[in-house]
DNA sequence: TTACTATGTGATTACATACTCACATAATAC
DNA sequence: GTATTATGTGAGTATGTAATCACATAGTAA
């Protein structure tokens, strides 16, 4: 039974971790790792509408994890904080304790 | 455009966000970090019905975030991979430099 | 056996999300 | 001015999710 301050710390971790819950938000965050893009960019490089995208990116920047500015025509999109990197190694870690797991578990059968 | 095998991986990476992307799947695998616990402490503790929570526990189960085994008429969870617990310090991280900007837009007003 | 407890699951409801298409807006070039 | 390009958004649809209630199951105890 949280209290009122615990409630809304949990909401925004939910909410942050909710913004990187999804293939192509992943695929973005991993692209941008390497730098700054535009909206057509980032949607030729994972292969998906502009305008999915553009609500994608309209995610993540609402839940702290991107942030963007004007540029001419273009809108450009970056990383706001590095430390979200740190997720995908921990994902990345996650996955090979589960694929040792899964390993054990065959040569035992 | 990822290939296949790029594709299972940002799917997996995916699950795992979305696994803990809800407040009470936080609060959960927080309550989780000091030791294992059964489902109706935990249910007690988050103060959630518990056909709700063993619902929770089963997308942790899943996504490989948790395990469980049963014990008499209990059935004990536990965090499956430590470094779950570095999300938390990530997502702190995060949320620590947002507010910070936030704090930092406000005394420029 | 019966009674009780802990857990999980089917069915339902309400709500949220992802995607697509068409269109609006803003900046640029001519 | 018109044309073009990049981006974002409203509407619609399809799908997914969370929560609740009722009930089934499994283990325990008497």
């Amino acid at each position: 039974m949280p209290n009122r301050k615990e409630q809304i710390l949990l909401e925004k971790q939910a909410e942050i971790a909710k913004a990187i819950s999804h293939p192509l938000r992943i695929a973005i965050v991993d692209f941008l790792k390497d730098g700054e893009q535009c909206v057509c960019d980032i949607a030729d490089h994972i292969g998906s509408e502009r305008s999915n995208v553009s609500r994608h990116l309209s995610v993540m920047v609402n839940a702290g994890v991107l942030e963007h500015r004007k540029e001419g025509l273009r809108v450009i999109y970056k990383l706001k904080t590095p430390c979200i990197l740190k997720f995908f190694e921990c994902m990345t870690k996650c996955l090979k304790q589960q694929a040792k797991d899964n390993k054990k578990l065959l040569s035992a059968l």
